[in-house]
RNA sequence: UCAGAGGGCUGGAUGAUCGCGAGUAGCAAUAUUCGAGGAAAGUCCGGGCUCCACAAAGGCAGGAUGCCGGGUAACGCCCGGCUGGCGUAAGCCAAGGGACAGUGCCACAGAGAGGAAACUACCAAGUGAUUUUUUGCUCGCAAAAAACACAAGGAAAAGCUGAAAGGGUGCGGUAAGAGCGCACCGCCGCGAAGGCAACUAAGCGGGCAAGGUAAACCCCAUCCGGAGCAAGACCAAAUAGGGAUAACAUAUGGCGCGCCAUUGCGUUGUUAUCCGGGUCGGUCGCUAAAGGUGUUUGGUAACAGACACAUGAGAGGAAUGAUCGUCACUGACUUCGGUCAGAACAAAACCCGGCUUAUAGGCCCUCUGACAAU
RNA sequence: GGGUCCGUAGCUCAACUGGAUAGAGCAGCCGCCUUCUAAGCGGCAGGUUGUAGGUUCAAGUCCUACCGGGCCUG
């Protein structure tokens, strides 16, 4: 039982990478990438905060407000067998929570529509 | 009031709803408790702890430290003192042992850069066929003085340079000069007395011999075994390999090595059960400590002793987010009701003692100087 | 966690055991050459030597503390 509920998590490096080649969509406050993945029939979710947007602290705020947004919005407009990579950036941190969703809505729709 | 010096504290408070991590209770749903810092940071020192190595002790190499005394588990930390420098002062700063143990270096400039003497200039016995003056007389010679040239020798005061030129200033002295002599200052040696010591120092003596650099090599004294929680201990899959036992197979065989052959040497298949090592994974190590707060005793202090009280982060890709209030703080605007905005540096990862660095705003204590008033 | 190395002009690199205006190439600007450009030639500018202290007569060089970065390794 972790943290997330019904969604997975990544952890390794090498798992990270394979949804790096998948679909990928931008916006103001977050970049999400997604790859469908048959190895399993759940959604699964991890989290990068790299070292060009600050210090710990604002790494960790960063993150944590992503996992937030995620929790609320993931298990309805995510796909059932497909990995997703949340990728802080400079403004998730200072962005408004309200919009910051906005764009991870906007985002995951995005991904949802294009194809493959 | 202004300017300044030293030291300490704090690092918003309190609620509501939905969530997060760990513990406890429970079959479970769930309930309940707790949940980042003064620097958690940098990883610069010192320890605890664990494993490895090792008779004790000492030495080599390498590294660190470096005025004295004290504190401490220990330190490169802290406290007190000494000396030197800076500041009107409160105070601040100092890698602050050794340069007669040795070696090296001191560019350029300058005469000269290290155990002082070659240069210029100074003085000078003497020599000179030169010049001038004076004197004498036998009237064209002599003597003396001065100048000039050379110069035995004297001297280390002057010269410029430089970061630095082998005491400084003044007077005397001398052919010129010189601690050559004297006065004051400085320096060196001895040293009454004081201090645990670093050190201070009355007094006496010495004309004075002693450059800088050891964050250059080095010498001296003191300290240091190595690695690190990914230490280390335990439990323990799949697969491969190892060992034991049993059954079956069989060898004039198969495989490997020596160039090949003869030949020699080495090795051995399948199945079942068991055993130990060990990888993934898991559990422990894992947080109560050379700790904190208060009172008190000793001590100038760092600190130490006694007594009392309270204590709950321990993750393992890594826990605090979202929304709405109230009260404080700062700024702007203000119709004085409020409105809007802001609020530092930064997050444990085995644990402690320090150091260093970052830090918005606020609070407190002590002291110094100037001005004013009394 | 442990270790090691490096920061010099816009870029790539020099500067010997400390020694005096910190050099070179490319890039830049100006001029010459050419019908014009490129190439070539001549000239010019560009540096708080990562930051702050210290040692020394003197520091890019030696020492200390910070800042930034690279590499090795469990």
């Amino acid at each position: 039982m972790n943290k997330l509920g019904k969604l997975g998590l990544l952890k390794k490096r090498s798992e990270f990478l394979f949804v790096r080649d998948g679909r990928y969509q931008a916006q103001r406050g977050v970049v999400i990438q997604a790859r469908k993945n048959p190895e399993h029939n759940v959604i699964r979710v991890g989290f990068t905060a790299t070292k060009k947007i600050g210090n710990a602290v604002i790494r960790n705020r960063a993150k944590r407000r992503l996992r937030s947004v995620c929790l609320e919005l993931l298990p309805q407009l995510g796909e059932r067998g497909t990995d997703y990579v949340f990728i802080a950036r400079d403004k998730t941190v200072t962005r408004p929570y309200q919009a910051l969703r906005e764009d991870t809505q906007k985002a995951l729709k995005n991904l949802m529509q294009a194809p493959k």
